[in-house]
DNA sequence: CTTGACCTTGACACTGACGTCAAGGTTTAG
DNA sequence: CTAAACCTTGACGTCAGTGTCAAGGTCAAG
Protein backbone atom coordinates (compact mmCIF):
# COMPACT_ATOMS: atom_id res chain seq x y z
CA UNK A 1 0.00 0.00 0.00
CA UNK A 2 0.80 3.77 -0.41
CA UNK A 3 1.96 6.00 2.40
CA UNK A 4 -1.71 7.77 2.40
CA UNK A 5 -3.26 4.47 3.26
CA UNK A 6 -0.92 3.30 5.69
CA UNK A 7 -1.66 6.79 7.29
CA UNK A 8 -5.17 6.47 7.35
CA UNK A 9 -5.06 2.73 8.78
CA UNK A 10 -2.63 3.85 11.57
CA UNK A 11 -4.37 7.19 12.52
CA UNK A 12 -0.42 8.49 12.01
CA UNK A 13 0.35 11.27 9.60
CA UNK A 14 2.01 10.55 6.25
CA UNK A 15 5.38 13.02 7.78
CA UNK A 16 5.31 11.41 10.80
CA UNK A 17 5.36 7.76 8.73
CA UNK A 18 8.86 9.12 6.37
CA UNK A 19 10.52 10.28 9.22
CA UNK A 20 10.28 6.78 11.07
CA UNK A 21 11.03 5.68 7.93
CA UNK A 22 14.31 7.86 7.64
CA UNK A 23 15.02 6.82 11.00
CA UNK A 24 15.69 3.19 9.90
CA UNK A 25 11.94 2.10 11.78
CA UNK A 26 10.17 1.17 8.87
CA UNK A 27 11.18 -0.40 5.50
CA UNK A 28 9.76 0.44 2.21
CA UNK A 29 9.93 -0.53 -0.84
CA UNK A 30 9.01 1.94 -3.87
CA UNK A 31 6.71 1.40 -6.69
CA UNK A 32 8.13 2.44 -10.61
CA UNK A 33 7.01 6.05 -10.12
CA UNK A 34 8.87 6.44 -6.56
CA UNK A 35 6.23 6.49 -4.54
CA UNK A 36 6.81 4.20 -1.27
CA UNK A 37 5.31 0.94 -1.22
CA UNK A 38 4.41 -0.93 2.41
CA UNK A 39 3.18 -4.48 3.29
CA UNK A 40 0.72 -5.32 5.86
CA UNK A 41 2.85 -5.77 8.35
CA UNK A 42 3.59 -1.98 7.95
CA UNK A 43 0.28 -1.21 9.98
CA UNK A 44 1.22 -2.84 12.79
CA UNK A 45 4.60 -1.45 12.64
CA UNK A 46 3.71 2.08 12.65
CA UNK A 47 1.01 1.66 15.45
CA UNK A 48 3.57 -0.27 17.33
CA UNK A 49 6.69 2.64 17.15
CA UNK A 50 3.31 5.08 17.37
CA UNK A 51 2.56 3.34 20.97
CA UNK A 52 6.32 3.48 21.82
CA UNK A 53 6.60 7.01 21.31
CA UNK A 54 3.88 7.80 23.68
CA UNK A 55 5.16 5.70 26.35
CA UNK A 56 8.41 8.13 26.05
CA UNK A 57 10.74 6.53 24.08
CA UNK A 58 12.76 8.38 21.61
CA UNK A 59 12.76 7.26 18.19
CA UNK A 60 16.63 6.45 18.63
CA UNK A 61 15.79 4.09 21.79
CA UNK A 62 13.43 2.44 19.79
CA UNK A 63 15.87 1.66 17.04
CA UNK A 64 17.87 -0.18 19.67
CA UNK A 65 16.03 -2.76 20.10
CA UNK A 66 13.57 -3.06 16.88
CA UNK A 67 14.77 -5.65 14.90
CA UNK A 68 12.72 -8.17 16.54
CA UNK A 69 9.55 -6.32 15.17
CA UNK A 70 10.43 -5.62 11.32
CA UNK A 71 12.41 -9.30 11.28
CA UNK A 72 10.39 -11.54 12.96
CA UNK A 73 9.90 -13.61 9.46
CA UNK A 74 11.59 -17.64 8.75
CA UNK A 75 15.37 -17.07 8.33
CA UNK A 76 16.24 -19.73 10.83
CA UNK A 77 17.80 -21.44 8.29
CA UNK A 78 22.14 -19.91 8.57
CA UNK A 79 23.09 -20.01 11.95
CA UNK A 80 24.08 -16.59 11.64
CA UNK A 81 19.97 -15.66 11.43
CA UNK A 82 20.12 -17.96 14.36
CA UNK A 83 22.12 -15.97 16.57
CA UNK A 84 20.39 -12.86 15.01
CA UNK A 85 17.45 -14.24 16.38
CA UNK A 86 18.74 -15.09 19.93
CA UNK A 87 20.18 -11.69 20.02
CA UNK A 88 16.43 -10.07 19.33
CA UNK A 89 15.18 -12.86 21.71
CA UNK A 90 17.39 -11.13 24.52
CA UNK A 91 16.35 -7.57 23.93
CA UNK A 92 12.97 -8.08 23.44
CA UNK A 93 13.14 -9.24 27.10
CA UNK A 94 15.25 -6.75 27.60
CA UNK A 95 12.48 -4.22 26.93
CA UNK A 96 9.68 -6.37 28.73
CA UNK A 97 11.41 -6.21 31.55
CA UNK A 98 11.82 -2.74 31.37
CA UNK A 99 8.27 -2.40 30.07
CA UNK A 100 6.86 -4.19 33.42
CA UNK A 101 8.60 -1.95 35.58
CA UNK A 102 7.03 0.90 34.03
CA UNK A 103 3.86 -0.91 34.71
CA UNK A 104 4.89 -2.03 38.06
CA UNK A 105 5.53 1.57 39.16
CA UNK A 106 2.16 2.43 37.76
CA UNK A 107 0.05 -0.22 39.87
CA UNK A 108 1.81 1.11 42.36
CA UNK A 109 1.08 4.69 41.98
CA UNK A 110 -2.93 3.24 41.37
CA UNK A 111 -2.92 1.00 44.05
CA UNK A 112 -1.81 3.78 46.83
CA UNK A 113 -4.30 5.90 45.60
CA UNK A 114 -7.12 3.20 46.13
CA UNK A 115 -5.83 3.29 49.47
CA UNK A 116 -5.91 6.49 50.54
CA UNK A 117 -9.54 7.12 48.65
CA UNK A 118 -10.37 3.71 51.03
CA UNK A 119 -8.69 5.35 54.00
CA UNK A 120 -10.62 9.04 53.25
CA UNK A 121 -13.99 7.00 52.93
CA UNK A 122 -13.66 5.37 56.58
CA UNK A 123 -12.84 8.44 57.87
CA UNK A 124 -15.58 10.05 56.22
CA UNK A 125 -18.31 7.43 57.68
CA UNK A 126 -16.63 7.75 60.90
CA UNK A 127 -17.53 11.21 60.78
CA UNK A 128 -20.82 10.39 59.54
CA UNK A 129 -21.77 8.16 63.01
CA UNK A 130 -19.93 10.71 65.12
CA UNK A 131 -22.23 13.49 63.83
CA UNK A 132 -25.77 11.33 63.43
CA UNK A 133 -28.34 9.52 64.69
CA UNK B 1 16.72 23.94 51.68
CA UNK B 2 17.62 25.34 48.30
CA UNK B 3 17.90 24.67 44.55
CA UNK B 4 21.44 23.08 44.86
CA UNK B 5 20.29 20.62 47.37
CA UNK B 6 17.12 19.50 46.10
CA UNK B 7 19.32 18.79 42.65
CA UNK B 8 21.80 16.58 44.30
CA UNK B 9 19.32 14.97 46.71
CA UNK B 10 17.07 14.00 43.60
CA UNK B 11 19.67 13.53 40.89
CA UNK B 12 18.04 16.77 38.69
CA UNK B 13 19.41 19.88 37.47
CA UNK B 14 18.65 22.55 38.97
CA UNK B 15 17.43 23.90 35.67
CA UNK B 16 14.87 21.06 35.41
CA UNK B 17 13.62 22.32 39.38
CA UNK B 18 13.45 25.39 37.98
CA UNK B 19 11.57 24.53 34.89
CA UNK B 20 8.85 22.50 36.91
CA UNK B 21 8.59 24.85 39.59
CA UNK B 22 7.61 27.79 36.99
CA UNK B 23 5.56 25.11 35.16
CA UNK B 24 3.15 24.91 38.23
CA UNK B 25 4.24 21.37 39.20
CA UNK B 26 6.47 22.78 42.51
CA UNK B 27 5.56 25.41 44.78
CA UNK B 28 8.76 27.06 46.90
CA UNK B 29 9.07 29.68 49.25
CA UNK B 30 11.69 32.34 49.10
CA UNK B 31 14.13 33.10 51.80
CA UNK B 32 15.05 36.69 52.59
CA UNK B 33 17.47 37.06 49.99
CA UNK B 34 15.14 35.69 47.20
CA UNK B 35 16.86 32.36 46.82
CA UNK B 36 14.06 29.13 46.58
CA UNK B 37 13.11 27.20 49.52
CA UNK B 38 12.07 24.05 49.10
CA UNK B 39 10.42 21.87 51.92
CA UNK B 40 11.90 18.06 52.56
CA UNK B 41 8.38 17.05 50.61
CA UNK B 42 9.84 18.69 47.18
CA UNK B 43 12.51 15.78 47.30
CA UNK B 44 9.72 12.83 46.50
CA UNK B 45 7.58 15.89 44.17
CA UNK B 46 10.63 16.33 42.05
CA UNK B 47 11.68 12.33 41.93
CA UNK B 48 7.73 11.63 41.11
CA UNK B 49 7.76 14.34 38.00
CA UNK B 50 11.02 12.86 37.01
CA UNK B 51 9.35 9.12 36.99
CA UNK B 52 6.12 10.80 35.68
CA UNK B 53 8.50 12.14 32.63
CA UNK B 54 10.32 9.07 32.08
CA UNK B 55 6.62 7.34 32.04
CA UNK B 56 6.07 9.69 28.98
CA UNK B 57 3.96 11.82 30.73
CA UNK B 58 4.27 15.41 29.67
CA UNK B 59 4.90 18.38 32.30
CA UNK B 60 1.52 19.72 30.94
CA UNK B 61 0.10 16.43 31.82
CA UNK B 62 1.25 16.11 35.04
CA UNK B 63 0.28 19.59 36.33
CA UNK B 64 -3.36 18.69 35.21
CA UNK B 65 -3.38 16.47 38.51
CA UNK B 66 -0.99 17.71 40.33
CA UNK B 67 -2.23 18.54 44.30
CA UNK B 68 -4.18 15.09 44.39
CA UNK B 69 -0.98 13.01 43.80
CA UNK B 70 0.66 14.44 46.85
CA UNK B 71 -1.43 15.30 49.16
CA UNK B 72 -3.00 12.59 52.04
CA UNK B 73 -6.15 11.65 50.80
CA UNK B 74 -8.23 13.19 47.95
CA UNK B 75 -6.76 10.38 45.23
CA UNK B 76 -9.97 9.34 44.30
CA UNK B 77 -11.33 13.40 44.44
CA UNK B 78 -8.76 13.16 41.08
CA UNK B 79 -10.21 10.60 38.57
CA UNK B 80 -8.54 12.73 35.93
CA UNK B 81 -5.19 11.33 37.35
CA UNK B 82 -6.43 8.25 37.55
CA UNK B 83 -7.53 7.77 34.48
CA UNK B 84 -4.64 9.47 33.13
CA UNK B 85 -2.40 6.65 34.62
CA UNK B 86 -4.78 3.86 33.69
CA UNK B 87 -4.91 5.05 30.21
CA UNK B 88 -0.84 4.94 30.49
CA UNK B 89 -1.44 1.25 32.24
CA UNK B 90 -3.33 0.11 29.52
CA UNK B 91 -1.03 1.05 26.97
CA UNK B 92 1.92 -0.45 28.60
CA UNK B 93 0.16 -3.56 28.83
CA UNK B 94 -0.75 -3.94 25.53
CA UNK B 95 2.92 -2.97 24.23
CA UNK B 96 3.78 -6.01 26.74
CA UNK B 97 1.33 -8.29 25.16
CA UNK B 98 2.73 -7.93 22.01
CA UNK B 99 6.01 -8.29 22.40
CA UNK B 100 5.41 -11.49 24.25
CA UNK B 101 3.75 -12.81 21.27
CA UNK B 102 6.80 -11.83 19.01
CA UNK B 103 9.04 -13.14 21.73
CA UNK B 104 7.08 -16.85 21.72
CA UNK B 105 7.22 -16.58 17.64
CA UNK B 106 11.10 -15.82 17.68
CA UNK B 107 11.01 -18.75 20.64
CA UNK B 108 9.30 -21.46 18.42
CA UNK B 109 11.48 -20.32 15.14
CA UNK B 110 14.40 -20.99 17.35
CA UNK B 111 12.88 -24.25 18.59
CA UNK B 112 12.27 -25.67 14.93
CA UNK B 113 15.40 -24.08 13.86
CA UNK B 114 16.94 -26.63 17.13
CA UNK B 115 15.05 -29.34 15.59
CA UNK B 116 16.11 -29.13 11.74
CA UNK B 117 19.81 -29.10 12.79
CA UNK B 118 19.40 -32.26 15.31
CA UNK B 119 17.73 -34.09 12.07
CA UNK B 120 20.37 -32.50 10.04
CA UNK B 121 22.74 -34.04 12.49
CA UNK B 122 21.19 -37.56 12.34
CA UNK B 123 20.77 -37.53 9.04
CA UNK B 124 24.68 -36.52 9.02
CA UNK B 125 26.01 -39.03 11.18
CA UNK B 126 24.03 -41.56 9.33
CA UNK B 127 25.82 -40.81 6.22
CA UNK B 128 28.50 -41.09 8.15
CA UNK B 129 27.92 -44.07 9.01
CA UNK B 130 27.24 -45.75 5.70
CA UNK B 131 30.31 -44.24 3.90
CA UNK B 132 32.09 -44.89 6.98
CA UNK B 133 34.30 -47.69 8.58
C1' DC C 1 -6.39 18.48 -21.59
C1' DT C 2 -7.49 20.00 -17.14
C1' DT C 3 -8.63 19.27 -12.42
C1' DG C 4 -7.96 17.22 -8.12
C1' DA C 5 -6.15 13.81 -5.26
C1' DC C 6 -2.04 11.75 -4.09
C1' DC C 7 2.85 11.26 -4.13
C1' DT C 8 8.01 13.11 -3.96
C1' DT C 9 12.02 15.83 -1.59
C1' DG C 10 13.53 19.81 0.90
C1' DA C 11 13.35 23.42 4.01
C1' DC C 12 11.69 26.13 7.48
C1' DA C 13 8.67 26.59 11.92
C1' DC C 14 7.18 25.19 16.35
C1' DT C 15 6.91 22.86 20.92
C1' DG C 16 8.72 20.71 25.03
C1' DA C 17 12.34 19.86 28.09
C1' DC C 18 15.89 21.10 29.03
C1' DG C 19 21.46 22.97 28.56
C1' DT C 20 24.19 26.87 28.64
C1' DC C 21 25.84 31.37 28.99
C1' DA C 22 25.56 36.13 30.65
C1' DA C 23 25.47 39.49 34.23
C1' DG C 24 24.85 40.03 38.58
C1' DG C 25 23.79 39.48 44.03
C1' DT C 26 25.14 36.60 48.50
C1' DT C 27 27.74 33.96 51.54
C1' DT C 28 31.74 31.43 53.25
C1' DA C 29 36.77 30.58 53.44
C1' DG C 30 41.24 32.23 53.48
C1' DC D 1 39.60 42.10 50.43
C1' DT D 2 39.15 38.53 47.31
C1' DA D 3 38.13 34.12 45.46
C1' DA D 4 34.96 30.31 45.20
C1' DA D 5 30.67 28.48 45.46
C1' DC D 6 26.06 29.25 45.40
C1' DC D 7 21.92 31.74 44.05
C1' DT D 8 18.95 34.94 40.78
C1' DT D 9 16.60 36.13 36.07
C1' DG D 10 16.80 36.27 31.18
C1' DA D 11 17.92 34.93 26.75
C1' DC D 12 19.51 32.03 23.39
C1' DG D 13 20.75 27.07 21.77
C1' DT D 14 19.53 22.25 20.97
C1' DC D 15 17.20 18.05 19.96
C1' DA D 16 13.30 15.29 18.82
C1' DG D 17 8.99 14.84 16.74
C1' DT D 18 5.85 16.99 13.66
C1' DG D 19 3.31 20.55 11.09
C1' DT D 20 3.51 23.08 7.07
C1' DC D 21 4.70 25.06 2.85
C1' DA D 22 7.01 25.00 -1.67
C1' DA D 23 7.71 23.11 -6.13
C1' DG D 24 6.97 19.54 -8.67
C1' DG D 25 5.77 14.49 -10.67
C1' DT D 26 1.72 10.94 -11.32
C1' DC D 27 -2.67 9.50 -12.32
C1' DA D 28 -7.77 8.63 -12.72
C1' DA D 29 -12.08 11.09 -13.88
C1' DG D 30 -14.61 14.24 -16.60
Amino acid sequence: MRIGELATRTGVSPRAIRHYEKAGLLSAGRLFNGYRDFGDQAVAEVKHVARMIRLGFSLEEIATFPACMFTDGAAALCPVALQAHRDKLEEIETLIAELEERRDRLLATLKAAAQQSAQAARVASRDQEANGP
